[in-house]
DNA sequence: GACGATATTTAGGCACGGCGAATTTCAGAA
DNA sequence: TTCTGAAATTCGCCGTGCCTAAATATCGTC
């Protein structure tokens, strides 16, 4: 079973119930009809084709997750995506907020042959452009160590931004404050009750809205070591 | 009227009837069909789609031909393709005989943008690895003064070679005779009747047959001044 | 004016992915 | 235990897109 025996559609399914799995739970059809914006009728009739290519395990009502075969797929292509939008910001200098979208169309189309070409390039990379992890060949998913959303860091520690969702609203708001990938910062105070949070970056401040610090990761900016 | 408005198979049908009518003449319905490999009923079919979108002029049993619409998205995707194709050579060392086929794929999902980027950093080029000009944005077509098929060209004078059609397997025959873009080569002699015709490259000779020779366009090598 | 080549129309097939409405199932509250 | 509302599924259907074979129509030529 190769990607090329799938729609562009059945990959894009294979994806959303990688990433609504990835706490462990199996993906509620809700979930995944939110995702893809298309109705729950629409998801169970597409489950079931999916099912009948061994691609997940769907237990009626109680939820979906991916076979072997399936998250190998699910991997090819968020793989694909990935390393695109990094090739894309890297050798052509495409702004972060715009790489999604093209990837979003590069990633079924190109060639194992390409997508080695392009990991080469890069110097087979681990991160892209906003912080997300890129799957190996072999399935290996490399880890930040450390990484939490600024919404649990604790205030007064350096930090960095070790990666931000990539909606392009966001990402053209965090530009516009200056705030990228490695940017160090620190909590200086955090609201209750949805409050915003105060982070310092460099010698200005900067408020927050929970909306934004839940899909901000940071980790410490000077990892401590430890023994092995 | 946009790309994004007609899908990828029109976009192969308007590629195709660009070619079919370099010459002046009008495509035929059955040319269509042989190109695409489809029946012609089918080639009847769309191209009554293509009319109602007046990206076609349909003369019924005269065959047909572009709009001023129609030429210019034909011409956008041969941009695309050709761009992608010395692209994906030069930036990331595909070989010339794999371009074609994932330039056919990327041509229809690239965006604008993408292109540009491209463009850009490939220094405007105006001819693919091939050597088939790629259209400008404005529609113009590079020319390559002198060129001719190597069936055309007189013996003994000193040629360079200009252009090679894009078929694998010739590209993958000419890399084991060592000629590519811009290898000097001269015509020894021409044997009637189809016989082959003997190139001198380099210090060695090479024997072409005619359907080789009529895939190959060549220029003389050292281009004379003319008066405009 | 008949023939062969070419083209078109007709009628239909099939894959795909989607939807609303009706129905079923589940899980938690009463 | 029974009820009930939320979630999921099934059912029937639609529309697009592209294709085909067979029947029909047209064209150019002899």
């Amino acid at each position: 079973m190769d990607r090329s025996a799938i729609s562009t559609a059945m990959q894009d399914y294979l994806k959303a119930i990688w990433d609504l799995t990835r706490s462990g739970e199996a993906a509620p059809t809700s979930a995944i009809a939110e995702r893809l914006e298309v109705s729950a009728a629409s998801v169970s009739g597409m489950l079931k084709r999916l099912a009948a290519l061994e691609l997940v395990v769907h237990e009626p009502y109680q939820g979906t997750r991916l076979t072997v075969t399936g998250r190998r797929l699910a991997l090819e292509m968020i793989r694909h995506h990935r390393l695109i939008e990094l090739y894309l910001a890297e050798a052509l200098g495409v702004p972060w907020d715009r790489v999604h979208e093209e990837a979003e169309r590069l990633e079924h189309v190109i060639s194992e042959d390409l997508e080695r070409r392009m990991a080469a390039h890069l110097g087979d990379p681990h991160f892209d452009p906003h912080g997300a992890p890129i799957p190996r060949m072999d399935g290996e998913i490399p880890s930040m160590p450390g990484s939490r959303t600024l919404i649990e860091a604790e205030a007064g520690a350096p930090l960095r931004v070790t990666q931000v969702d990539d909606d392009p609203e966001l990402l053209r708001y965090l530009d516009g404050h200056g705030i990228g990938l490695g940017t160090p910062l620190e909590v200086v105070t955090r609201e209750p009750f949805g409050g915003p949070l105060v982070v310092r970056l460099g010698r200005g401040e900067c408020r927050l809205g929970p909306e934004a610090a839940h899909r901000i990761r940071v980790a410490p900016h000077e990892p401590q070591e430890s023994e092995s």
